[in-house]
RNA sequence: GGGCGAUUAGCUCAGUUGGCUAGAGCGUCCGGUUUACACCCGGAAGGUCGCAGGUUCAAGCCCUGCAUCGCCCACCA
């Protein structure tokens, strides 16, 4: 007897070292697998590719929980003979990262980006980048995650950076992607363009005011948002309003506020007669809505406040260069002075924050790079069932069709719905940023007298004057590569003709339309492929009381502190059972304590057996008992095969427990002490039972628990194979 | 405003196309056990399956309405 088995079970003494062995062995990556003949070089592909955490800080539960979840089938896909690949790799985050770092410059140093310059600004983020990698990847390890490292990527490394230029240069060469002048999402705080899915809502109290703008103006209008009428247009109606009928197309001229504005009277759709006064003051520079209804009315639209949330100068000398907060007391107390404010409530709205900065979001006119999802354009190849190659597509048609179509599943399906209304309610993509960090567009100026040349390329033109667009890309446009630029693209790779579309994508559902729906563009577009064939949607980790982890809340938890105390192992099952696709878990540490209690078992149970079956005689024939014993485990065998198969850890998970704990060690174990006692006839065929029964548990549970399952493999006298990570999967 | 989810034992959750005398883990209570394991074993208590209707031989599961909590989306200024 091994006397490791003398003590209880210690994770801490034992993870290590299994991983290093796994490392050692090389049957991480496929092609080790293949070239020792572990599998076979014409089995099928199972590809992941690990959702790339942002190098933003360590890796908190949520990380975990994705990582088990991914590991668990990755193991069982390698298991069952599947020329499996799992590709890590890390996310530069470029607009999370980089406000990160500045705000830790400012609290400590109280500078700014721009005391800092470009340089300096991006080093430090490369530096803070660096350091969160590193502590990353051996929390990744620490998980017990069967990853290749040999294909490990990074969103701004040499080749991912390569496959960004390229993308954007197609796409821009396609005519998908356009320099424009349009309203846009800026975020005062971070200096910066968003996207519309970075903007996040929070409801506050808010006034709502009624007024005119002059004494004899027809019309009174009500807003949330005063010191925004400074820029005002027009006013829209409804078509069908009776009460306004007469004044469509009329414009009226008149003093407001410090300055003189010229009011067209506009009828639009839009426009809810009920809502309000049933009229809308327009100001097209500082409102989505406003914006449309200035394109459908060829209105013109005045830029009042500026990239500081400041009023400029066109406000008029009342209101210019006050902060907007300042402008709107200013008005409301210019309304009253002149009496044509008729009314004021208190309302609920919603308002508009940046998510990484918590700026409030200041709707501007901005020359921007945007992603058309509108403009058909010839799909030059498809593999894509519903699309045929030649054919006439806009970004959205794609999108739409390889869901619809059954090209990708959806788990939970219920995800399709909100997928397909988030496609349905898209808008041109933004995707420059006014920040450092990042990919820089690959594009060139050079100024022409007074106008510029613009070049989109990978280099810049062989004459001189040519330089670099300044803005970067969002982060999100690299990450939509993901499935294919770890793979090798542009290069037409063996992995990528190999291992794209990949098999599995298990990111949580937060990021469905932030990340999925743009993967499946990008991989539409570029390779006229699916990024993958099903996505599992996995929830969000909470605390006990169901609250998400926070830093501003402080009850964040390290992984590293869990798997200390209890082990990698009960971590990864404490997350996973109970935890159905697209269902948020609470953590509770309980609970993974119980599940190092099974650790403890699992080892305790190898220790009886192993003692009592030392001299097994595998060629011993069943009792009849133990056959049916054998032919029930041979049902839960195959009962989790199902389980996995059809994407239902959780219930595979429980299953194994269950079986393991309550039925192995409480029945079958308990009854054999008394054949070892009193039925010499039956021992032989017990010993056989029990070392069978073992070995298929131990693969069984591998996904799950790897370490403890590894270490008592390694502890068998005799196995099919030298280790459990790569031995057959019982059928 | 639109959409989605949850509501089952004290807690966390299963319950797959309706067949359930409704399950698991943890917790609680009672008893036991020292050569696999106290990180243990045996046993018990504990639920009108959110509420109200309906369909059906049969409903936790299907239909309708309602309530509470939560999430997502949205141009009610």
């Amino acid at each position: 007897m091994d006397e490791k088995f003398l003590k209880p079970y210690s994770p801490k003494e034992t993870e290590d070292n299994i991983y290093k062995l796994w490392e050692e062995s090389g049957f991480f990556n496929p092609d080790v697998c293949i070239k020792e003949g572990i599998t076979d070089k014409d089995a099928r592909p199972f590809s992941i590719v690990l959702p790339p955490p942002n190098v933003t800080g360590r890796l908190h539960l949520g990380h975990a929980f994705e990582d088990a979840l991914q590991d668990a089938f990755v193991r069982f896909a390698r298991m069952r003979g599947k020329k499996t690949l799992w590709i890590p790799g890390t996310d530069s985050a470029a607009i999370a990262t980089q406000a990160r770092v500045e705000k830790e410059i400012y609290k400590k140093e109280k500078k700014t980006r721009h005391d800092l310059g470009r340089e300096e600004i991006v080093s430090r983020v490369e530096k803070f980048a660096k350091e969160n990698e590193e502590t990353m990847l051996n929390q990744i390890k620490k998980m017990g995650a069967s990853l290749d490292w040999s294909r490990y990527a990074y969103t701004l490394d040499e080749k991912r950076n390569a496959a960004v230029s390229e993308a954007f240069v197609q796409m821009y060469d396609a005519g998908l992607i356009y320099r424009g002048n349009r309203i846009i999402n800026w975020d005062p705080k971070g200096q910066t363009t968003i996207s519309d899915d970075e903007v996040v809502h929070e409801e506050r109290d808010g006034m709502f005011f009624t007024f005119r703008y002059w004494k004899d103006f027809p019309i009174p209008i009500s807003t949330s948002r005063p010191e925004t009428k400074v820029g005002d247009t027009a006013v829209a109606v409804n078509p069908e309003d009776k009460r306004y009928k007469e004044f469509v197309g009329k414009t009226f001229t008149g003093e407001f506020a410090g300055t003189t504005l010229s009011i067209r009277i506009v009828a639009d759709d839009v426009v809810d007669k009920e809502f309000g006064t049933g009229a809308v003051g327009v100001t097209p520079a500082h409102s989505h809505t406003d914006w449309e209804i200035a394109d459908r009315h060829d209105l013109p639209r005045p830029q009042v406040i500026n990239e500081y949330a400041k009023m400029n100068e066109t406000a008029g000398s009342l209101v210019g260069g006050l902060k907007t907060l300042e402008a709107r007391e200013k008005i409301i107390e210019w309304l009253r002075e002149n009496t044509l404010l008729e009314k004021e409530e208190k309302i609920k709205q919603n308002i508009s924050l940046s998510e990484r900065t918590g700026g409030i979001v200041e709707p501007l006119p901005k020359l921007q790079w945007f992603v058309n999802v509108n403009k058909p354009f010839k799909i030059p190849h498809s593999k894509i069932s519903g699309i045929k190659a030649g054919e006439e597509i806009t970004l959205k048609e794609l999108m739409h069709k390889a869901v619809s179509e059954g090209n990708i599943e959806i788990l939970p399906a219920r995800f399709e719905k909100s997928y397909n209304h988030w496609i349905d309610n898209l808008h041109d993509w933004c995707i420059s940023r006014q920040i450092w960090f990042g990919h820089r567009i690959p594009a060139w100026h050079k100024s022409k007298g007074a106008t510029e040349e613009i070049h989109v390329g990978i280099n810049a033109p062989e004459e001189s004057g040519w330089s670099q667009e300044e803005d970067v890309l969002d982060t999100w446009f690299s990450s939509a590569l993901w499935t294919f630029s770890t793979l090798g693209w542009p290069e037409e790779t063996d992995d990528l003709k190999t291992y794209h579309p990949t098999t599995l994508m298990l990111p949580g559902y937060e990021i469905l339309f932030l990340w999925v729906s743009r993967m499946v563009l990008m991989s539409g577009f570029h390779l006229g492929e699916l990024p993958f064939k099903n996505v599992i949607l996995h929830g969000i980790v909470r605390d006990r009381q169901g609250r998400k982890f926070s830093k501003s809340l402080g009850n964040g938890i390290d992984p590293l502190e869990i798997i200390e105390k209890y082990g990698a192992d009960a971590l990864r099952m404490g997350l996973i059972v109970g935890a159905a696709p697209g269902n948020d878990v609470k953590f509770d540490e309980q609970k993974i304590k119980g599940y190092k209690h099974f650790t403890n078992k699992i080892w305790n149970i190898s220790r009886f057996v192993l003692e009592n079956t030392k001299d097994v005689n595998m060629d011993a024939e069943y009792v009849k008992e133990d056959r049916v014993i054998r032919e029930r485990f041979d049902v839960v065998l195959k009962e989790v095969t199902k389980d996995i198969e059809r994407y239902r850890l959780d219930l595979a998970a429980e299953t194994l427990y269950h079986y393991t704990w309550h039925t192995f060690a409480d029945t079958i174990l308990e009854h054999s002490k008394a054949i070892f006692e009193d039925e010499p006839e039956n021992v032989e065929s017990r010993k056989k039972l029990l070392i069978s029964i073992l070995a298929d548990l131990l693969k069984l549970l591998h996904p799950f628990m790897p370490f403890i399952t590894e270490e008592v493999w390694s502890l068998l006298p005799r196995k099919d194979s030298e280790l459990l990570m790569v031995s057959k999967w019982p059928e």
